[in-house]
Parts: structure tokens; sequence; C-alpha cells
RNA sequence: GCGGCCAUGGCGGAACUGGUAGACGCGCAACGUUGAGGUCGUUGUGGGAGAAAUCCCGUGGAGGUUCAAGUCCUCUUGGCCGCACCA
């Protein structure tokens, strides 16, 4: 269907991530990265990224796939089919403490031993075959049974004089981790377990639990820890201790090694489409691969395409990929894949801050802005774009051209918005072309009735979309912005309703209308005398508020923003303007013009012109951040919760001078009426303090 | 199977390092105002008992640590997400 190419990360149950397209595994010349290079790095990194998206970090560890372990050779027996050349298995295990557990090897169906094996036997040719069949399909997968195939050679065990091993082609075993091929512990592995219980293979107790109960071997491999057993110089070893010993031994006598495996493969980056960066690469016959010159770059896409034939049109493009050889100036060709779209992706951050310079990056002004100190996005490119551009950071800095590891100093994942899907009789329908009675739904144009689905991520395929458009034309762009950051938290997924939206609409009508009922604009508020307690507490009240959304914006906590925003103007509300009290007059000024200023961001419209209420001289993005006066941040009084057994009972008001004065507080708490009533004919065990917060009274 | 996240009123969701659970809103109810109605204002709104003061219970469930648990620990249930025969 679609004709091309995609990396290992781009297929999900089997299918492309986008055109859902059925793939096959096909075998092409194509290009990589080589970001194998850097999984060390980047796996070890992600600890750094304190600003990341735990979620991401978390799926990229295990996308990377870090194991240790050893690679270890089986000799083959000599009487074996086998032609000598090919006269060791390798096997890779995370697991080599479980030598002396091992009954058989187990080898992939490509791998190459199975094909030389296959070469003269049609039954092994037939399994190989329909082991391939189940392909990438990961429900196939999980339903298909261990089956396994007896090659007929046998290998020596490398620690066991006289004791042979056969190897066996198995479905469950992949060609592309490790190597491909491995030794088959039943007793500790559910997955050999199965595949012995099936071909009636021995099973070797060789890690011993303390409860018994799990060395009874039947149906389920002990995996958890223990002591070695049965394992000659590695009995009563931890399993921490057999591991580093084997693979010591095994070094000494040159049959194996320290290894280290990644799930990741290298980046596979050619596609074989037009839409797409030119991979820059001339193919001449005589020189082989010759990059495209630097002056010559970037290769530009030919316009004259045609898509009337199925493939690669770049391909059928004789005079685009007509090329002379940078080498050796002989006729050669163009390289006709392009480049996958996360090539570009990885590093248009790098470019942003100067768009029209004539070189890709131009380092001064990138060095100055990068790299962004807080990215935006969707969860999908946890191991997409998000690993991709990590790799070229790196690969990037070693190359000299930024100075920087890391290509997003802060990532924040948003959630995603979902809604209902309906499915009627002519499939899905769209939420606006429903109406509901008696809660069923029904379709607003035949009136039949359709299904309610589970809420989803709005998508077009699934018709469960909603366009803000809507919410726009009716409230405007102020009520749509509040309304959508007023109730969840960014990061979790959102299910879209749209009650909620009135009331912010008429939340901002009536701070309209507040604004214009009462004049702001008066010049020559001098402060005449000091300000009271009520009005140094509403002061209080004001900057706490700019603290707490400040730190809200900080920490994306929006809807807690807004929340703090109207709190305080539920305050402000409540007074009017009246210039008999010049002073509490310019607190309510600073009130509301730090509520504009913290407000803007959310509705900067309407903000601004309410702005001209207070000032007609300048605007409100001009606004600086208002400033906390952390001196008002303490309240002269604190309220003191008053427990009994950590119950709470009572509270008590103390001066903020006695906030350290323990037994002041406990002598208040224990001088209330219903304090006194509850510990009547008993004596507290303990009263405990905790100053300027509680008073806990134990009986 | 492995790994991660989450669970708080009728609903969306607050709660800093354990210290007054339910902020802010939606919805609902009563009253008032207006009026055909949408509007606007005031008050109430976790559950239970009570005339009331007040008392008891309460953050999916069961235990535990602590003077004190939504928050920490163990187990468990349910939901969501990622990976998946990775040796």
């Amino acid at each position: 269907m679609d004709q091309t190419v995609l990396s290992n990360e781009q297929v999900i149950d089997g299918k492309g991530w986008r055109s859902g397209a059925k793939v096959e595994r096909r075998k092409l010349p194509q290009w990589f990265f080589r970001i194998t290079e850097f999984a060390d790095d980047l796996i070890d990194s992600l600890d750094k990224l304190d600003n990341w998206s735990k979620q991401v970090k978390v799926m990229q560890k295990n996308w990377i796939g870090r194991s240790e372990g050893l690679k270890l050779n089986f000799k083959i027996s000599k009487n074996s089919i086998l032609s000598s050349d090919k006269n060791t298995i390798e096997v890779y295990t995370t697991r080599p403490d479980t030598i002396f557990g091992a009954s058989f090897i187990a080898i992939a169906p490509d791998h190459p031993i199975s094909k030389v094996c296959a070469e003269n036997n049609k039954a092994l040719q037939k399994f190989i075959f329909e082991c391939n069949q189940i392909g990438t399909s990961e429900e196939a997968l999980e339903k298909a049974e261990k089956k396994g195939f007896n090659t007929k050679i046998k290998v020596h065990h490398p620690f066991i004089k006289g004791e042979y091993l056969a190897v066996y082609v198995a479905n469950f075993v992949l060609m592309s981790y490790g190597t491909g091929a491995i030794f088959g512990v039943p007793a500790h592995d559910q997955r050999d377990l199965d595949f012995a219980n099936k071909l009636n293979l021995p099973i070797k107790l060789v890690v011993e639990s303390k409860n018994i109960e799990d060395n009874k071997i039947t149906n389920i491999a002990y995996t958890g820890d223990g002591k070695i057993v049965n394992s000659r110089f590695l009995d009563g070893m931890t399993i921490k201790e057999a591991k580093a010993h084997i693979i010591k031994i095994s070094e000494e006598k040159h049959i194996g090694k320290k290894s280290k495996q990644f799930r990741l493969h290298d980046w596979c980056a050619s596609r074989q489409r037009y839409w797409g960066c030119p991979v820059p690469i001339i193919l001449c016959n005589d020189c082989g691969i010759v990059p495209v010159p630097n002056s010559e770059l970037p290769v530009l896409l030919p316009d004259d395409v045609t898509f009337d034939k199925s493939g690669n049109p770049l391909d059928h493009h004789k005079k685009w990929h007509t090329v002379a050889c940078p080498a050796c100036g002989n006729i050669a060709k163009r390289e006709t894949q392009t480049f996958d779209t996360f090539v570009d992706s990885s590093w248009y951050a790098l470019r942003y801050p100067s768009p029209k310079s004539k070189t890709p990056i131009e380092k001064k002004q990138m060095l100055k802005w990068s790299p962004p100190d807080q990215y935006v996005g969707g969860i999908e490119h946890a191991i997409l774009h998000l690993l991709y551009a990590r790799f070229f950071s790196r690969a990037l800095k070693k190359t000299n051209y930024v100075n920087f590891d890391e290509p997003f100093k802060g990532l924040f994942c948003q959630g995603m918005v979902c809604h209902k899907t309906y499915r009627g009789p002519d499939g899905w329908v769209e939420p606006q072309d429903i109406v509901f009675k008696n809660n069923k739904a029904f379709q607003k144009s035949n009136l039949q009735e359709v299904e309610i689905g589970r809420s989803e991520k709005m998508s077009k395929s699934k018709k469960n979309v909603v366009d803000p458009m809507s919410i726009i034309n009716t409230y405007g762009a102020d009520t749509a912005r509040l309304f959508m950051l007023s109730d969840s938290p960014p990061e979790r997924d959102l299910d879209w309703r749209i009650s909620g939206v009135d009331g912010c609409w008429k939340y901002l009508k009536k701070i309209w209308a507040h604004f214009h009922n009462y004049s702001f604009d008066k010049e020559n508020r001098t402060i005449i005398k000091e300000a009271n307690e009520n009005e140094n507490n509403l002061r209080r009240e004001i900057h706490l508020c700019i603290k707490n959304t400040s730190e809200n914006i900080e920490s994306f906590k929006y809807n807690s923003a807004v929340a703090s925003i109207r709190k305080l103007s539920n305050v402000l509300l409540t007074y009017k303007i009246n210039s008999k009290e010049p002073i509490k007059e310019q607190i309510i000024l600073e009130g509301w013009k730090s509520f504009l200023i913290m407000m803007a961001p959310i509705t900067p419209h309407i903000t601004e012109e309410l702005w001209k209420c207070i000032d007609k001289k300048t605007l409100l993005l001009e606004q600086q951040w208002p400033n906390i006066d952390k001196t008002l941040l303490k309240n002269k009084k604190l309220i003191i919760a008053v427990q009994i057994n950590g119950k709470l009972k009572n509270t008590i008001e103390i001066d903020q001078d006695k906030a350290d004065n323990q037994d002041h507080q406990k002598e208040s708490a224990l001088a209330l009426n219903n304090i006194k009533k509850a510990i009547i004919n008993k004596t507290p065990k303990k009263v405990i303090v905790v100053p300027g917060k509680v008073v806990n009274i134990v009986i």
C-alpha cells in the first residue's frame, strides 16, 4: 500500500503508525545513523535531565534496553553434521550463573547455522518458513506456542567434560537480539521451561530458593534470588558472585566475553519516497559512495515529478538522478532515497535563531539561544523525535557544531484531549450531530440511535473532534482560553466537555462591568497615614496571590493559577473604589493592577482593554510581573489547629510574635472550653506543639 | 509477562517538606430581583445523627509506621499507558 520503509519505532502492532498499512519485512540497502554509538550515554544521561517528563525518561530507558551479560562460545561436537569452518555457536546470556542448569541450545530460525542446516533438510526449511509467517504481529506472537526443530547438532558443555547439549531451531529466539542463540535453562526461565516441557527436555535446578515451594519446578520457572546449587565450583555462591566468577573464568579460558547488549538498533533514516530531504550521496560505478560536496548542498527535490507509477518518483526521474561523479567526473547516479522527516525535526530548533542565514546554522546566534529551556510536546514523541533529537545534539557536538549534549533542557508532556465516540449504522458520527433523549444518543439528521463509545483521544478517523472555533465564535477567544486552562492540569488527559464555559464567560463579563462601574483613573493618590491592620490584610492577600500564581505558572499548574487569581478577584470585587478611604483605594488599585498583569497571559484581549481603565498612557503588555513584598506574606495572626489524638477539635489564634512560644500555644489550647470538657477527668499523656501550626493533645 | 502512572464530593479538580481534606470552578437547592425566559444578587451544598450547640464517619480496599497519614511503608482491587518470546 505505502511502498515505503519505516523504522522499528514507527511500527505499531505490525502496522504503519500513520497509515495503518500492514508492514512486511524485506531486504533493502538503506542509510542508517549510528545512534547505537551513543547508546550508553543516551541512557546514562537520562538521570541528569531533571526537568524532563519522568514518563518519557522511563520509555527511553526501556527502548534503549541495555542489558549486561556474557557472550559464550559452545564448541560443536565433531561427529555432528556441520562442517568444521563453523565450529562454535556463540550465545548471549544475562544469567551466566545458571550455566550448569543448561539443557539445550536454541537458535533463531534465521540464524546462519539454521540456514546451513536447512540446505539439505526440507522439513527444517518448512519449519523456518512457518516461523517467519508469524512475522511482526504482536497478537500472533502472544499466542504462539513454543516450537522447536532438532538440528541433530550437538555442542559441548563448556564446563562439564563429556556432556553434550542438543541444538534446536526455536521460534521464540530472535536473530535481532544478542547473538540470535541462547542456552536454555528451563528451571530458571519461563520460556525455556515452556519449551523444555513441550519437548521433554531435562530440568535442572541450579538456584535454590529459601522457599521450598519455589524449588519444585513444574510449570513455573524460578527467577528469584537464591543460592547456587548443582553447579560444581559455583556451589554456595550468590547469583551475583556466580555471575562475576563465570564471566572471569570464561574470559580466562578464551571461550567467552563480558558483553553489553542494547535493544536499540541503528536508526534507519532512508525512505523510498519523494517527500523528504534527498540523502546527499552520489553513487558512482567506479568510486562507490561519494558524498555531495558542501558547495552543492542542499540537494533540492525536483519539482517536475509524476506520481502515476508506483514506487519512488525520484527513481523514475532520470534527468534528476543522473549526475557527474564529484570524484571522477564520470556519469553517476544520485541516491534517490530521501530522509525520514524526523531527521529534520531533530535539529530545527538550532535553525530558529537565524532563520534567514545562508548556512544551515548560524553558530553565534544558535549558541546564544540554544538549547531551548523548555520544550512542550505530546507523549507520542517519547521514543521518536525526542530520542532522535538527543542523538543529533550528541553527533553535532562531536563534530563541533554545538557545545551541548542535550537538545532541550526541560521537557513537559501535555495530556491528550479526549471525547466520547458515537457510532451509528453508517459509521462514526460527529458530536455536534448528536441529540440526547433519555440518556440515549441519536443522530440529528435521521434520528437513528447511535452507540455511545468510551472517551478516546480526539481523531478525525473516529470523528470525535470538537472544534474550539465554535466556542470562540460564541464567547470569544478570551473565554475559550480561560475555559481551557481553568480546570484540568495540562499533563493530564482531558475529557472534553463544554460545561463551565458559560461560567467563564459570565465571570469575565462581571469583571468588565466592575471596571466600568468604578472609576480607577484618579490622579494624586497620596498615602496620608499608615495602613491599618485590615488594609494590611488585604495587601497580604494580594501578595500571597502573586506568590501562588507565580509558582503555579512556573510549575505548569495553570488550573491552580487560575484558581488563585479568581480567588483574589473575588476579594477585590467586594470593595468599591471610594475616595474617602485613600489608602484602601490605593491597595485595591494595587490589587487590580496585579490581577490584570497575572491574568494577561490567560485572557490577553480583555485585560489589555481593562488596563485602559487604570492607565491610559501605557500598555498592559509592557508591565513587569508584580514583585512580591515578602514582609507581607507573614500574617500577624496565626491560626493554630488544636487536636485531640490527632483529630481537629478547635483552633486558636495567636500573634505572629508568639509563633515560637510553645508554652503559650499549649496553654491557650488547653484553656479552650471544648478541650477542657474533653479532657475532664483525664490527664493528657502528652501534648505535642508544632510551633505556629498545631497543638496535639494525646489522651 | 515486565515496567510506569493514577484512584479525593453529583462533576472537573485543590491540598508546600506528613500538621485545620475538599481551594477554585461546574452542577444543584433555597430566597430575593427582574422578567415570557435565559439574566443578576445573597445564602447553602462530603455523608450521617440532632431543634440546636455539637458529635460521629470520611481521600478505591485491608493492614502498618507516627502524637498526627490523601501524603510514608506492605499487601490488594480497579483503570490508563508503554514495552513485549530482548535470553
